[in-house]
DNA sequence: GATGAATGAGATTTCATTCAT
DNA sequence: AATGAATGAAATCTCATTCAT
């Protein structure tokens, strides 16, 4: 195993996973060897198992980035301090985004394969951040009347699978040129929800 | 192939079926391979090919009928002439109840295997009699009047893909336990997004 | 079983025969499936099975057919009483004729299939009644001091090997249309190997 | 794939080449299994796909190093300047000289494997180059006025079949022990052919 | 650290043949 | 005699991973 602090070592991690992220999101993941994955990335077969352990973890690598990612603009926009209304058009806003520019992930990391892809999701679904952070709003708002909501908990977790649903269907199943209109009602619909009006 | 006709080949077609429920359900669609399913169905690994021309078919085999049996649920509901509100909080139990019943077709359906789950939601997608008829209930509350809805046809698609996400922490990504409380707040959401107020 | 003197049988057995014929024709012996005649021939597969031991049965009582038709033409020009340069004319010529009407089994009788095809032509090559009558020819024609050949045995083979690599030229890897060339210097060679003036 | 050019490569696919000459010949094209050529090999099953992308493949590789063997022979002998009366009586001795040696790939080559061989024959057939050397020959004797040939191209292709099945008759049907006898007459009948006094 | 040849366990699918009805 | 569903042994090819160089 390569150490991954060298900076020539983590370049190279990052020039493997770039081409992994390809293959995969062209091949899906069973469809892509490993092999692939090296050609792709100009290196030899061997040098993959330098930098990863298995095709699995440089799998789970990519799922990882890709939800930092999403948690970062949530996190984000649920830290600023804005009203409710604007922190919830925020949160769809810059998940939008990101998944705009992440399209190939979003397929693979919330399909995935089904040998990899529901570990996956467990595995980011325990101690969720992004679900966390949105409960603490909810229960903040909660807390000073401002939403009504009988079972936080499970709001959050519904709320975060409803964006989930709506990047699917703009950027997997669609082309992403339904993005906007998605974007939109999936706003409004975190909005009633939480019994606050939308722009 | 087997006439699909003759009594007794239902039958047993419907035991391998059965099998393969059980081995998707166990192992992944990946995971599986045909010689575990008719290890499970008591049969010759040759047999399987008398009644499915491939591993995929039988695989597709299940996802329809889940997809059948999900769409006359919601097809019974909107049918009915009940209340909107009504209408709204059957479509949730009879999903969830329909979900409780097939909880391992709902993960491997839903989430199932890169190499077919994509096709099979695309397929399933497209003309999706369910979304189909959940428009036509937005729509006919938006002419009387009792809903706001600027967008009804992707506010359909995000509540089809909002009780997915539901049935998938329920009953994929959590064991059934919580499954109370999801299909409350879903009903919630669904009522307040269509603004109509839950019971 | 089937008992081969019931003419329904042999009918039967007969038609069997050619969906064989078709089927070898068009796929090649290994690429033809028993599931591929019996349904040309609109059987059951398990009634090939009361008419031939095995599919390589039908594939010799073919070869067998076709051996005997060719020997008949040779031995009738054979028998003939015709001058040398005459009965060495009619062979070529009554071989391509048949060969023309047979096709098909030229190229399966004679390249065949390995797994079949040495042991068919060892088994119709010893012994075999066309270079038997040819033989006799020649060694009449010796003793009549018309020819002079050293090794009447060998010729004879060769003679015939001679006529059957015409033919396969002819049908197998060319279409038929250089048949006609084909033929006539096929005829000069025999010919003037016997050391007869060809016409 | 492995390079071809480094020496290390070329001999395993050398040696691979060795374990499938002898199982091909031993059980024909169809009977062999890949399975049994690498257990020859000593190697693992993996490793033959290597080297050949197919089984069909190395078939192929084989045929054409014994085409191209008899090809140079042909061509050695007709390019010697010799008489033609040597030239012929040096095309068929070097002819079943190579056979002699390669007595293996005769059989294999010549009739093959249904699947393999027609195509093989048909691949080396078209542009064959020892049929267009003896055409050369056949057609340098004619303008010089030493053979009465009507079709140079139809005879230089049936004499090639003549030979191919002398050496079939020598090697494949029979033992070898006849191939003397075969290899006289075979020289004969070619030199009678073309007219020429055969010693 | 990088390489890439080698491994060998499987996986899917085909098909000749049998045998209970 | 006829049927055709069932069998199960192969066969080809793939691929994640290892390890000697």
């Amino acid at each position: 195993m390569v150490a991954p602090a060298d900076p020539k070592a983590a370049e190279r991690r990052a020039s493997i996973l770039a081409a992994a992220r390809e293959t995969f999101a062209e091949k899906g993941y069973e469809g892509t060897a490993v092999a692939d994955i090296v050609s792709a990335a100009g290196i030899a077969q061997g040098t993959f198992y330098l930098y990863f352990p298995s095709k699995q973890d440089a799998f789970f690598a990519l799922a990882e980035s890709f939800y930092a990612e999403m948690a970062g603009h949530v996190g984000a926009a649920l830290g600023s301090g804005d009203p409710f209304a604007e922190q919830i058009r925020s949160i769809t806003r810059s998940c939008f985004a990101a998944a705009k520019q992440n399209a190939d992930l979003v397929g693979l990391v919330f399909f995935g394969a089904d040998s990899v892809s529901t570990e996956a999701q467990r595995r980011f679904s325990e101690a969720n951040p992004v679900v966390d952070a949105l409960l603490g709003m909810i229960q903040t708002g909660v807390a000073a009347g401002e939403f009504d909501i009988a079972d936080p908990e499970v709001t959050a977790r519904l709320l975060v699978g409803l964006v989930r649903t709506a990047l699917l269907e703009a950027f997997v199943l669609g082309d992403g040129s339904d993005a906007d209109r998605l974007e939109r009602t999936t706003a409004q619909m975190f909005a009633s929800t939480l019994g606050v009006a939308a722009r």
